[in-house]
DNA sequence: TCAAAAATTGAACACTGTTTAAAATTATTA
DNA sequence: TAATAATTTTAAACAGTGTTCAATTTTTGA
């Protein structure tokens, strides 16, 4: 079946350029503001045509999402070399607001926007509970080497992750403009050094 | 000018109503899914007479945006009474909290929806900023007992706003399904007594 | 009462996401 | 190879959006 086989290797290369396409303007122009038909003709398309390779622009958009997901995942794995616990707890705050400045756009897609409400129980966000679990499982083990002593494992590690997401967010939305005499750069920076330095009090 | 008088408060009632139509709406269905057709139409009148009485929906965004913050300054300045600088700094957290629970709408449109980037730097957002003043006096005082020393003011002011922000924001773009055995209100009321727990240590 | 000013309308413009019948292209079979 | 069937793409249409603007109504001041 050669032909079926090309077929379907057509398909995907016919969804890739879509991607390709939505990638670019939706990091570009952010998911409210990129249309269906800017992302056809891109690819110089018509509009309709996507809609028979992709359900809607909310697919489009949940596979953009996993894609960040696999990005900032990666970025966390080179951290799996870190020995000590609570170093590589640290570091994982490090590397993630450094992947929200560097990835504003996939931030955005990854957290930020309102999610059309699919597939988020069944299949979908898999990857998103998978790096949930990886900060559970980081949380475990410094508290196994005395860290954090007495807290709840899931309390505190939303805790962690409200802190990082919170300090990004606000990066992501520009409201930083309250504090004016420091970079938004600094902010994120020393922000976090100073949540840092509680942790390590805790 | 009695005449004139009296037209300004026809203007001004005129501006209320839509204000209420629009506030009604807006945290209903969210910024995005509001139109001005729906706003005119729930006070029955055109929708281009919206446009002689502000000048377009950012405009009625920022309104709203105003009136969320007045809503939470009121709800903190409660807590001018506290006198203990760090209870209070406690307790603003959990009214801030409780906020955003209760205002899950206000609080989208105060921190969460994408701002039109308009007068941000002049006059208009001086009561956002007047919010942030607050918090960095309050982080003083508490200094001056002997709290968070060696810390950075600002960054560290930065740091609460965002760890608090993080709870809210995910709260409110329901990005808690990963931590599937815990409420969304458990989460934000413990993940902040998690936090709290770490500011006592420093 | 009448002209000027203010307020309101409704149609129009250029967009949006999505559907669908028709057309064009490609594959399969007789 | 010719005819049929399946797949892919298009263009038009639908109902919606924010916004503008000429025309119209209402209100005001002389």
């Amino acid at each position: 079946m050669g032909i079926a086989e090309r077929k379907q290797e057509e398909k995907q290369d016919m969804q890739k350029r879509i991607l390709d396409a939505a990638r670019k303007i939706f990091l570009d122009k952010g998911y409210e503001k990129t249309s269906m038909r800017n992302i056809a003709s891109e690819i110089n398309y018509s509009p309709g045509m996507i809609y028979f390779h992709f359900k809607d622009k909310s697919e489009i958009f949940h596979e953009l999402h996993k894609e960040g997901f696999r990005l900032l995942l990666a970025q966390l794995k080179i951290l799996d070399k870190v020995a000590d616990p609570f170093e590589r707890l640290k570091a994982v705050g490090r590397v993630f607001i450094q992947f929200a400045q560097d990835n504003k756009d996939y931030y955005n897609l990854m957290f930020m926007v309102e999610e059309p409400a699919k597939e988020s129980t069944e299949g979908g966000f898999k990857i998103a509970q998978e790096a949930i679990n990886h900060l559970l499982e980081l949380v475990k083990e410094c508290q196994a080497e005395g860290r954090f002593v007495g807290m709840d494992q899931e309390y505190f590690s939303f805790m962690l992750l409200s802190s990082l997401h919170g300090i990004c967010a606000l990066f992501c939305k520009d409201r930083t403009a309250s504090f004016q005499n420091k970079s938004n750069e600094d902010l994120m920076k020393y922000g976090y050094e100073c949540f840092v330095s509680l942790l390590e009090k805790g």
